[in-house]
DNA sequence: TATAATAGTTAGTATTACCTAACAAAGTAA
DNA sequence: TTACTTTGTTAGGTAATACTAACTATTATA
């Protein structure tokens, strides 16, 4: 049995060698990262390795980089699968905030249930993403390819529809709430400023002008019809 | 903060002193009592009630009985409440088996979220009980009043439907499951036996016979017409 | 009422998951 | 290459939650 503290290290090293914003391939982990991003002392984590590594979860040597075994990986993604599955239940079913669904996902991740897992996939029709864009990994740890187009790269004239963000932070979640833009808001883009590479978009009658930034990390789909 | 297992001890002592079957007001539990029902040893509990008493959740004196404080009362009722709608929401809305939603509840009802619970409550109909026939408490901790009709009580050539039942021992469960027998489950009452107090039944258009013991714990509803 | 049975408590131990302090190895840079 | 910095490890400590064993108080009964 995964304790649920274990099933967080896990998915922290998930995250910091393969998920995490700018890692193409995946990359080695050691202890004083694993403690920081967990914000826990490395003597703590340093004591955790020795039981994920009797455990078989993690490959480890004295004073070497942590990788996940296969099981570990495996474990990890459940873990994952089920934070994103929760997040997206909470968005579509229950109407949360985009910005309060994972604080709610990081406590439900852990219910142990295989049923209930596939139930709610079920419910939720299957989804590949949830509400941040994040690829929802399939019961066998299969993870869907990740959403690239993001609006800047969208034609000037055409119509698209927000899926995803690249940013998930407070602020930038904050900011589209403003504009009243969320999941599946329709945008047609009405022009592209050369000059700063800001955009004039089109929501509903409404015009707004969006800079490159907010542009880039919004992910959406232009084949929709 | 209360903790996951002061949670349930707080709501074991609410089951034993009131909602245990057989009592009509309130009892006074021990520590005894309170060990062997939640599988612990005395010693076990008697240094959690020292936690709880200091944490000003129950009234606990050397040697004497246990009983619940105001503020004990009410974080235990939220929990049972948050068990009863997460049982609600398993059987109706994800399809679970009467059978199945007590485990995978008793994790769920531990979930920290005020606004989870309202949703869920919301998502719900507001549900005055949860499939067994418990009475949810509302968010002040207010207990409806218990689905008193058994089946025993309909008339002869009566119809009624199943709301909920008395006794939810697993046994009793797959044998309901066996003749086909769930919450909403309309039934006719064919025949009252007096020679053994059975009665003849008929739902949809298959008869049975069932004894006295399983009419007792069926709870309907004989007025929805 | 004396005593046996039951109920409740205390003391000491284990495990999990955290900590601080001290130290050792590896990496970096003058 | 030596010295400094960063990283990783070990040792020892604490709080929460469990345990066993030994003891004490209360209750029931002969």
């Amino acid at each position: 049995m995964i304790s649920l503290t274990e099933e967080n290290y896990l998915k922290a090293l998930i995250y910091l060698s393969s998920l995490a914003p700018g890692i193409e391939g995946k990359k080695d982990v050691g202890t004083s990262e694993l403690a920081s991003y967990l914000k826990l002392k490395s003597s703590t984590v340093n004591e955790m390795l020795k039981r994920l590594k009797e455990k078989n979860l993690i490959n480890h040597e004295k004073y070497k980089k942590i990788t996940l075994t296969h099981s570990g990986e495996r474990n990890g993604l459940k873990i994952i699968r089920k934070h994103r599955l929760w997040e997206t239940f909470l968005f579509t079913k229950l109407d949360f905030d985009w910005i309060e669904i994972h604080e709610v996902a990081e406590q439900l991740e852990h219910i142990k249930s295989e049923k209930l897992v596939e139930k709610i996939d079920r419910l939720l029709g299957y989804p590949n993403f949830d509400p941040h864009g994040d690829p929802i990994p399939d019961k066998h740890g299969k993870i869907p390819q990740r959403i690239t187009k993001s609006l800047s790269a969208v034609n000037k004239g055409e119509k698209c529809i927000v899926l995803a963000v690249s940013d998930t932070s407070k602020d930038f979640l904050n900011y589209l709430e403003d504009l009243d833009i969320s999941i599946k808001t329709e945008i047609v883009v009405i022009d592209k400023i050369a000059y700063d590479k800001s955009i004039k978009i089109q929501i509903k009658h409404e015009q707004y002008s969006l800079s490159r930034k907010v542009a880039d990390n919004l992910l959406v789909d232009d084949k929709f019809n």
